[in-house]
Formats: structure tokens, sequence, C-alpha cells
DNA sequence: CCCTTTGTTCAATGTTTGTTGAACAATTGA
DNA sequence: TCAATTGTTCAACAAACATTGAACAAAGGG
């Protein structure tokens, strides 16, 4: 399990690669979540979606995830934490992320963006 | 060619279908090029967007903006005069058009907006 | 009325995508 | 050392997608 795990640097992030990570219902779930317990560093792993879809399906989304810039995974004993690349993402496409995760959230009901929420719960 | 040409109203519009259309290089260049011409008003018609792909294609990726809420499209003779719904976008998925707009300017470069640019001499 | 212009629709094609389960890899804890 | 936990990789598959050319439809100009 110890695997290079490369991340783009901020001027290979490309717009439309991450238009269409965000596009995907699931992979918009985890951005969501990601993105609410960014404020406290507070880093998620990969069991914390297992509401989202299958382990196998997950680590697909993750992968994409990764590539596109959008968040960073760093590996602590049989755990993957993962947390946003807010900062990169607010450097190269200024105000995405923010519209996005508000739009996300208004839209919360109709996008289901957890199942049964159990994550929601650190607030 | 008079046919419904249904728009969708305000709340049938998806964030991840709207993410869906923006991630697709070209009908991001159609959208580039249209918030380039909306103020002023101007509305482009299909022929405008030649250089970016053959007919049938581009009437694939407009139907697609129309369907995701992204433009509009008002028939004129044997002409369509498409605009983007800014208004619309912004009310749903507010700052979402405009920092997606932004970034596509700053990466027009790599993003190849438009192979010979003799749209965007109306400025 | 015919021909041209403008753009859509249809069928066909090859590619990409998301999803699944089974097998595998690495670390932790007993 | 053995088993459990955590997560990835692989092969397989169906569904969705982008692209093409040919046929079609509507309007305008001679």
């Amino acid at each position: 399990m110890a695997r290079p795990l490369r991340h783009p640097t901020r001027d290979q992030m490309e717009l439309p690669v991450v238009l269409d990570c965000l596009s995907d219902p699931i992979r918009l779930a985890i951005v969501y979540h990601l993105a609410q317990h960014e404020r406290g560093g507070t880093e998620l792993c990969c069991g914390d979606f297992n509401e989202l879809s299958g382990k196998s399906n997950l680590a697909y989304h993750f992968a994409k995830l990764r590539d596109s810039g959008l968040m960073q995974t760093r590996i602590v004993g049989t755990n993957r934490l993962m947390k946003l690349r807010r900062e990169d993402m607010d450097a190269r496409f200024p105000g995405l992320i923010d519209a996005v995760i508000k739009s996300a959230a208004r839209d919360a009901g109709r996008l289901q963006l957890l199942p049964e929420c159990e994550i929601a719960d650190a607030d």
C-alpha cells in the first residue's frame, strides 16, 4: 500500500478536467464533504465515504479527484487521509470551488450528498 | 425548422448537468464566446462556431447547452440566435459562470477556445 | 418555383465512463 | 506469526458520450 500517489502541480491542473470531476454526483458529494471539514484542517479517510458507493468504486473516484488536483492524499498507516487542495484551487481557478460548494449546499436536498449523514455531525 | 425548442426553468437546472456541460472543451468554448458577446446583448448564430467542429456535432453540443439551461435559442428566419442565460444562471448558481469564464479566459492559450479567432474582433 | 442557405435529425461508429466483484498489498494488533 | 483492517488494482461489462456523414426540414432569394 505504498505507491507514489502523484499529485499534479498547480499549472498542471486543467479547467475541463476539474469541471468534469465536479460533474459526477459521487465526486461532488466527496468534495462537498471535504469542504465541510476543511475549516479545522480535518482530514477524512476513504471509509468515511462508504455510504456513497462500494470501496473499489470509491477508489476509482478518489483517483480521479487526486489526478485533477482537487484533493490531496497522504498515507498514514493503513489509512489514506484526504483533504481539499483549497489554496491551489483558489489560486488556479479563483472563486470556482466556492461557487460550486455553495450551489451544492443550496441543492443539498436534490443532490443526495449523503444517504445517511453520519459525517455531518462534526460541527 | 420550427420545433418546440424547450428550455428548462430555473429550478429544473441541475448543478451536475451544468458542470458536465462546461467540462467539454467545445461546449466551454461556445459558452466562453457567448459570454464575450453578452454585454451589448449580441446574439450569435450556429455558423459563428463552425471553426470549432462540424455542423452536426455542433448541433449536438448546442442541444446539450440548451437542455442544461446554460443558453437560450430563438429562431429568426433560417437562423438560430443564441445567448447565455446569464441572469438565470447567476440566480441559480451564484458566481459559477463568472468563475468559469474568468478561469477560461486566463487559460485561453491552453484551452484552444478558437482555432482561428474571427469572432473575437467584436470588441 | 427552384436553388441555396442554415441548421437539425438519424443511424452508425468507436471511445470513454462508471460500476462490480475478486484478487492483491500493506499495515496493525493479538 | 496469523488474522483483521484498510484500501488499491484488475478484468469485465453495460451505458453514456462525442463524432461523422447522409438525409431531411424550413425559410429566403433569384
